[in-house]
DNA sequence: CGGTTAACCTACTGGTGAGTAGGTAAGAGT
DNA sequence: ACTCTTACCTACTCACCAGTAGGTTAACCG
């Protein structure tokens, strides 16, 4: 995923502080996701990182805010990728659509990223999963906001901010569980695993059993 | 949730085997479910179980066969509750209805146990997600039996195996990530939960956002 | 009431890993 | 060339925890 420093031999250049600290956090990252929160050791980091562990203190303070900054970083990552790929003045679905490829997309190639923010920051309590639950929050947000004007589209009354949320936090949540068993069968392309997200929560197994599909506007 | 012993005090009173057995998972789930595997310590859990912690190892093995215990112990009472709950010859959406609220209402009452399963298991690596991986397995068989099922009644051929049984997976998936999700907002009801989760998956946003929802037959 | 079994204990070992003390050298400024 | 800063190191300490050795007492059985 990320290239490996090459095995360490004495002592490592010399280099400015921010590189070594994207080298750290990269490492991190790495070997967070590979062994979890608790099994993973700073000697292991360091060693990743092609430096020696008192750097590590020295530059990310103790193993959680270490891991802190890991989360931080890598949930930044993932919001703006997002952001990035959707596109604002698409109907609902459209916009729907291309945020769950942005997502889908961003998983697919940082793994690991995604390995540490979701399994790994969740199952540690504390300021970790408050963290996550920030971010997750602010994906509720806009999928609530993109319901809500969906459903003003339309002149339905009956769509409450309650009443999207919830379902906001329903789709999310789906998303970040079919990302989740993506990483166990990670032989499907993503554009696959998004379409059948769209379709399953666009459409619903009601329509999909009568043979109803949902399909994207053939542009490009 | 499982009733504590009271604090130790000198040797406990002797008990059958099968019995403090079944205390020890009690203790371990309880702690593996607030710690996580790695976090979690022998001594704490003997503590709990209101025992020494050679008991442990002379009943329940390494920490890895209890932590392994717990989780085949905790899956099996949850794929019974799920059975339990089901109407056999209903039609497909009460079917799916009912596995729902069965399932909601098991974590909900259970929610150490959810702990243990969905967080704890899957974010360990190789033979406890196996365990999982497996139950998970065949949660998904019955749902894409049940799709299956549903698109045969009507008569769309379109449903292949493989279409029904990804479905199948992102809806699992789902109510895994809704129940996770539940585990941090325990205010709301089980009920509406699975109705949320029931109306998303049947219905669609695309019909819901038009006001169209699904409800139960009202019987009782 | 002896004797056997099985539940239970205290008290250790060995290993591992977080965090630190104290020192070395490379490059920048003068 | 000479110092000063800062990147970098080796080599520890200390705590915690999985797993065990070896001993103790309660219940049951004859």
């Amino acid at each position: 995923m990320h290239a490996d420093q090459p095995v360490r031999t004495g002592r490592a250049k010399r280099l400015p502080r921010a590189v070594r600290e994207r080298q750290i956090l990269d490492a991190a990252v790495d070997v967070f996701s590979r062994l979890g929160f608790h099994a993973a050791s700073m000697d292991e980091i360091s060693e990743v990182a092609g430096i020696s562990k008192p750097m590590l203190y020295a530059y990310l303070g103790s193993k959680e805010e270490l891991f802190a900054s890991c989360i931080r970083r890598e949930a930044t990552r993932m919001m703006e990728a997002i952001a990035a790929g959707v596109e604002p003045d698409q109907p609902p679905d459209v916009q729907l659509w291309s945020g769950l490829r942005a997502f889908f997309g961003f998983v697919g190639e940082n793994r690991a990223s995604w390995q540490v923010l979701h399994r790994q920051a969740s199952s540690q309590g504390g300021p970790f999963a408050a963290e996550l639950a920030d971010m997750r929050g602010r994906a509720i947000g806009l999928v609530a906001a993109l319901l809500l004007h969906s459903s003003e589209t339309q002149d339905v009354p009956r769509a409450g901010d309650a009443e999207a949320e919830s379902l906001a936090a329903a789709l999310v949540g789906a998303g970040e569980s079919l990302a989740d068993w993506w990483l166990d069968h990670p032989a499907e392309p993503a554009g696959v695993v998004a379409a059948r997200l769209m379709n399953l929560v666009w459409m619903g197994f009601g329509d999909l059993v009568q043979g109803h599909v949902w399909h994207p506007p053939n542009r490009r």
